[in-house]
DNA sequence: CAGTGTGAAAATTTTCACAGCG
DNA sequence: CGCTGTGAAAATTTTCACACTG
């Protein structure tokens, strides 16, 4: 993990906070919803599986206001968080590759919510090419500098092969993304100051057949 | 992350080293592909975009065999990555909860390959239970442990609704499940001894959203 | 007095740098 | 000589524990 510049902006959050901001989030957007006005750290971190400690931690880094003996506000902040994670805004996002999971994202709920949008699909495949998914029309490959453009498209989402990943990564940086999130199965780079995240289903699974072989070792399951 | 037992076993794998594992597995097997006999920590790490101490501490864990001067012997490496991610055998796996994503993973090439197999597919919605998906029957949530006995399921993968998340892994612990993937937006727990990883794409979005301005903040896009 | 914010300690992970082997 | 394996240092992250505040 390379991405800490710290030069001109004011101390960054480290990742592993970051990491941690969107499950925070979401339990305090549980909570709103529950009409809860504050919580310790110690139920939030209950709740979602954190030392307290850590929490604490977490939150000071967001310049956070809690209040002694009280707790925190539960919507000032969820506030905060969604200010440290720039949810004050709608993400348009493009989604290159069509295949199962492509096509999953690009109709899943989270990526057309009121923080995300999918403003492009890009596929290759003379056969997607022009269908809708989702009510969004499939462009082609060369069409993707023109898309992310004109649907101000400024998160990028890999859902190709191996093979072809580096090149959209590359196709996407020079169109002018932020950052992308990369779900196909090979390590992809780009110009500094663009941050990409892998995440790869397939290793996922691998390292569950690690920590899988431990467990069973242990309880051999009873059949 | 608090999985490292380390009671009975011999020295625990460092979960940062578990989860590049499968990283290393992948650029091995391209490698084997194009015939190559030896690689340094060098070319291996560049490829993976690791640091080559970091890789060459990680593969001495395993024991690792490499030869001083010439490198690792590519086939041999191989094996012993696949050795330490319990590759050697083919993992069953449950899915539960057959929505966009459940239903792109049970198709995906990935959960039906030599070391990954669909054994099960579990939904509570009647218009889902008994249809078929990749050829295998929709089952409901009560036939759960039956069928995870049955088709000897070790491996649970959750793509629930995030309410629904903590009862489905209760019931997969209790039908003997040795590891859980967890995609629903929740923190869901399990006995000690199962280990339960989460995938939450929703977290991963905002994640991507606050490197994303912070990056665009720089580069501020040009339209 | 309940509960935050944070020094300081502990634990973990990464990285350097080099002895030593093939 | 080139490259691994690893002591030791550095960097990062977590956790404890408590002073302090509303």
């Amino acid at each position: 993990m390379a991405h800490d510049s710290s030069k001109g902006a004011r101390a960054a959050i480290p990742s592993p906070t970051v990491a941690r901001l969107p499950v925070y989030h979401r339990a305090l957007l549980s909570l709103a919803q529950n009409n809860a006005d504050t919580v310790s750290s110690i139920d939030l971190a209950l709740a979602v599986g954190v030392n307290a400690a850590t929490l604490r931690r977490d939150l000071s880094r967001l310049g956070s206001i809690g209040t002694r003996g009280t707790g925190y506000d539960v919507s000032h902040l969820l506030a905060r968080v969604e200010s440290a994670l720039a949810l004050d805004r709608t993400w348009m996002i493009a989604i290159v590759g069509l295949g199962n999971l492509g096509k999953a994202l690009a109709r899943s709920e989270g990526f057309n919510s009121e923080d995300f949008r999918v403003g492009a699909l890009i596929d290759v495949n003379p056969t997607i090419v022009g269908t809708r998914i989702g009510g969004i029309v499939v462009e082609d490959l060369d069409s993707l500098e023109r898309v992310v453009k004109s649907e101000r498209v400024s998160l990028g989402v890999i859902t190709t092969t191996g093979a072809a990943a580096q090149d959209v990564a590359t196709r996407l940086c020079h169109a002018g993304v932020g950052a992308i999130l990369n779900f196909a199965p090979a390590h992809v780079s780009g110009p500094q100051g663009v941050v990409i995240r892998h995440v790869d289903l397939g290793s996922e699974l691998k390292v569950l057949a690690h920590y899988g072989a431990r467990a069973l070792q242990q309880h051999p399951s009873s059949s």
